[in-house]
DNA sequence: GTGGTCTAGACCACA
DNA sequence: GTGGTCTAGACCACT
């Protein structure tokens, strides 16, 4: 499944996103086997260079783990995948809030508005 | 007042931002004249050819209105301004239930993390 | 009545068709005499420097005649406003033309809108 | 091959006209790559920087789109050039219309003209 | 004094 | 090699 990358963020970084995402909910399990740097690039149709810096980056985030010659690997300390899980969690969390004060919105029309879309979405 | 930009984005964008919240907010008045090219490069430290985009980009959005030898002023059109307000306001709320949900978080663990940091804050 | 004026284009030049218009179209007769600076300044709501400068170019085209405290007057060569009129439209019709071929429509593209644009608007 | 440019518009301008005729007119089809900004630039004896202005303002017009690291391409949204095209002709068509009618000419002079025009130039 | 354009030259991230 | 950003510095037209 090729993707669309939006034009305005580096392709390595929406694939990085893309991956830690599915790692930290679960899509991908501790332990699991990441694609090949050759098949993931070819299954999302981008540059075989592109997929190793995410790997590699993945890795320095020590979240996934390169073993040579077997590929790499979603790690099996799942404390820290718990750990990450609440770091972006956070991370959004404050951003949400930063940006919507400075648009001068109050902290309950922050939560009144993302109920009204959050409903409108049926979740 | 020179302004730390992060180093991760634009500082064109950063400007364009930081000025549209104050738009957005009212700090800056419909009708109100933005500093000069050249004032707001010292104010904030950048190059006036850096300023001069970020005008530019602001009146091809319809925010801001450049008028040849007087200036660079905040538009009169209140309905633009609320609805650019209402489009900010829903970008936000837009991106962060994405990135939550892309994380495995519900909506009510959104809510509910977002008061519990917002409270914290004193808000 | 205050005029309001495209952003894309020097006030002065905006006010030299305008008057030009008037006079070539007849509005205003040869002889005639045209407001003052300083109550046309007012008028269209321009700094009088502005339409200083008007008065001075379309003098130098010969379309108008300043007269020494008394003002500014429609030429009464009436084949000077003949041979604009025939200019103008030359010019109207030549970049017409151009423009309409570098977009890589024929002859009979160009009448055929033409019409349906002219009749549209009940002429 | 250099192009010598009106005195009277910016060139920035000028070059957008011209890749967009180009392309509206088929000379370049969807999906195209267009020269790189420094060999435009060298092409048309032009700053790089300002061939860079052009081709962001064509991309926020939707004309064209820029790759990373890949290069400017005509966009392939066929529906968007066509539209495109039809915008162009009306633009044109309207200020014909609305120029000449300043002038005092009734539709029947603007088609006659332009038929006695278009024929001598033996299109 | 104001914005607008352009050049020259540099550096960076991406693919 | 590709586009993107930024600086420095200059010149211009408009008001």
């Amino acid at each position: 499944m090729p993707i669309d990358f939006q034009q305005d963020r580096p392709i390595y970084q929406q694939l990085m996103d893309r991956l830690s995402n599915e790692i930290v909910r679960g899509d991908r399990m501790p332990g699991d086997k990441l694609p090949s740097v050759r098949e993931y690039a070819v299954d999302t149709g981008v540059n075989p260079n592109t997929v190793s810096r995410v790997y590699r980056e993945l890795e320095q985030l020590t979240i996934v783990e390169s073993r040579r010659g077997q590929g790499t690997f979603v790690t099996e300390d799942q404390k820290r995948l718990n750990q990450l899980r609440e770091e972006l969690k956070e991370r959004q969390i404050d951003r949400f809030i930063t940006e919507m004060k400075q648009l001068g919105f109050s902290e309950n029309e922050m939560i009144q508005g993302l109920q009204a879309k959050a409903k409108g979405e049926g979740n």
